[in-house]
DNA sequence: TCTCGCTCATAAGACCAGCTTATGCCCTCA
DNA sequence: TGAGGGCATAAGCTGGTCTTATGAGCGAGA
């Protein structure tokens, strides 16, 4: 009865989740061991921490702290529930950094361009680290495909690069920082999820796929493994909407492992092994020929490697 | 102290980040195409959302749709920022399934006890699986060591547990459902990060390590694995707070991989091999001997399975 | 033993963000 | 040329969260 429509949980999350400022405050007292503290270092009054917690408690049906005239310690449950809300925390610092970036664009020290998928599954994390190494540097974030990367590198517009796709654009140096792998994934309702034997590149080729527009990094590279030849049952223009497709169980989907990490431990997408075909590709920094990252651009880039 | 450097304006997220109901309002945006169909899916009227959208859009100082009179339609920015948003959308739902399960205690259905780092890590996204495919199906989660898990299943107060110790307690059947292995991992300016070899298990015998406490699982596995002579440099009693003084840079630590991943991606920690000593241990669905799970147990144990 | 210092809880009032309803304009399509 | 869907603006209400002021429990040191 909780949930109306078909969505579990549709739009209701906001109402059983305590919001982000009650998890902070939450985390606080767990790493402090006090109400008072916890609401000094967030920077409220000790009454106020104090009720925002009770109602987090009453929220959640479930009592989170044990408090004594000498402090607080978490219970048992309030440990638990600490350790999920810190991955819901963590999930909103990534999103500022990113959002951070996305806004400076002008009087920013480092000027960054990237790939769609970079942008979105590393990028965050690499600001994170940066700023806890160099807390005051600005950055500004343009995200596009390689080609628009190299424009932005060349018209002196970014000062360092990030790109995905097989061949590095024309005037830019680079350096291999990681690599990405393209898996096939089904629905685990998908006859293929039962396979016991990888799939042949040649059976990849002929069976119609989910897949990205034409021009995007991740069909040149699926193109170029399968020989041109990828047949598509449907193009979609984001990462997003194809993993939703596949989740949906439309038919076998090629995306990056990065896309899909969270639906692969959540069994919500089953990868199949694929034999023969190259699906690996490097990710790579890139800089205009010649001028090699110097200040902040050489400190991200060498956070980046590993 | 431990995060002098690493916290930026700790405390101050809730102000930068929108709270979990824009971002669910946008994620709602993104698949409905209006915000109008967006309000109406989150259940607020259309001008509600049209505000809401449009302060958050001043909130991060970046255009997020595109309106027109025929629909919006996202910006790049837009695309990106939606990108994030999900991720701490999923964070909270995962947040949300696994407190509505410690909330139940009493009528549920599915009376779940499992180890804490199965709970902390793996358990809300089983849940939430669950939840996708049974709506209805109330769960309840106690979590606690393997003797713990053991005895409440042997006293019928819970229908189907997860351990991930080295023995299944007496009068227990169980299968294997995943593998975890133990990592050694120190913070990248540790000497040990620049190590070309792997580390041989006398070494890490002999070197002080920061460590869970005696008897907790993980440190079971690793006194086996070395031959009972793991030498502690400090003891502490939670999986965060070994991380974080690993991160710290107190010295190297030995964890789940389960557990840091996230810090392994960023750089926080560094990952280092260790060579001749089996740091693999079976995750293990349990349930009392002879009483095979059944019903929305045997459900969940089918979604854990892989 | 008294008192200081820390802890947390309660009470009363201010404030603001977000909601709703009512309305208007723009555009497209039949 | 209406009808309908899309979005924006305006005015007023409400509730949650903050603040300050205060009280009460417990422990350590003079």
């Amino acid at each position: 009865m909780s949930e109306t429509a078909g969505r579990v949980g549709g739009g209701m999350l906001a109402h059983r989740v305590p919001d982000l400022g009650a998890l902070e405050l939450l985390l606080a007292v767990a790493r402090l061991g006090s109400l008072g503290a916890a609401a000094r270092e967030v920077g409220i009054s000790q009454p106020a921490a104090s009720s925002r917690i009770r109602s987090m408690e009453r929220q959640l049906g479930v009592a989170l702290v044990d408090r004594s005239p000498r402090g607080s310690r978490l219970t048992d449950a309030g440990a638990l529930v600490t350790d999920w809300a810190r991955r819901v925390v963590e999930a909103a610092e990534a999103f500022d950094a990113g959002a951070q970036a996305l806004r400076d664009r002008r009087d920013s020290r480092l000027r960054v361009a990237a790939s769609m998928t970079i942008a979105e599954y590393l990028l965050p994390g690499w600001l994170l680290a940066l700023r806890a190494q160099r807390p005051d540097t600005a950055v500004s974030l343009l995200a596009g495909n390689s080609t628009a990367v190299a424009e932005r590198l060349l018209a002196d517009e970014a000062d360092l690069g990030f790109v995905e796709g097989l061949t590095v654009p024309p005037g830019l140096d680079s350096t291999v920082i990681a690599h990405d792998r393209l898996i096939v994934v089904v629905a685990p309702a998908h006859p293929w999820a039962r396979r016991r034997r990888p799939l042949a590149a040649a059976e990849l080729a002929a069976t119609p796929l989910i897949l990205r527009e034409r021009g995007s990094g991740t069909r040149q590279v699926l193109d170029a493994a399968l020989g041109g030849l990828a047949r598509p049952l449907i193009e979609l223009s984001s990462t997003t909407a194809v993993k939703a497709s596949a989740v949906g169980g439309a038919g076998p989907a090629v995306l990056s492992e990065l896309a899909v990490g969270e639906e692969l431990a959540m069994r919500r997408l089953v990868s199949i092994p694929v034999e023969g075909a190259a699906l690996r590709r490097d990710l790579r920094a890139v800089w205009p020929t010649g001028h090699r990252p110097t200040g902040p651009a050489r400190e991200l880039l060498s956070l980046t490697r590993g």
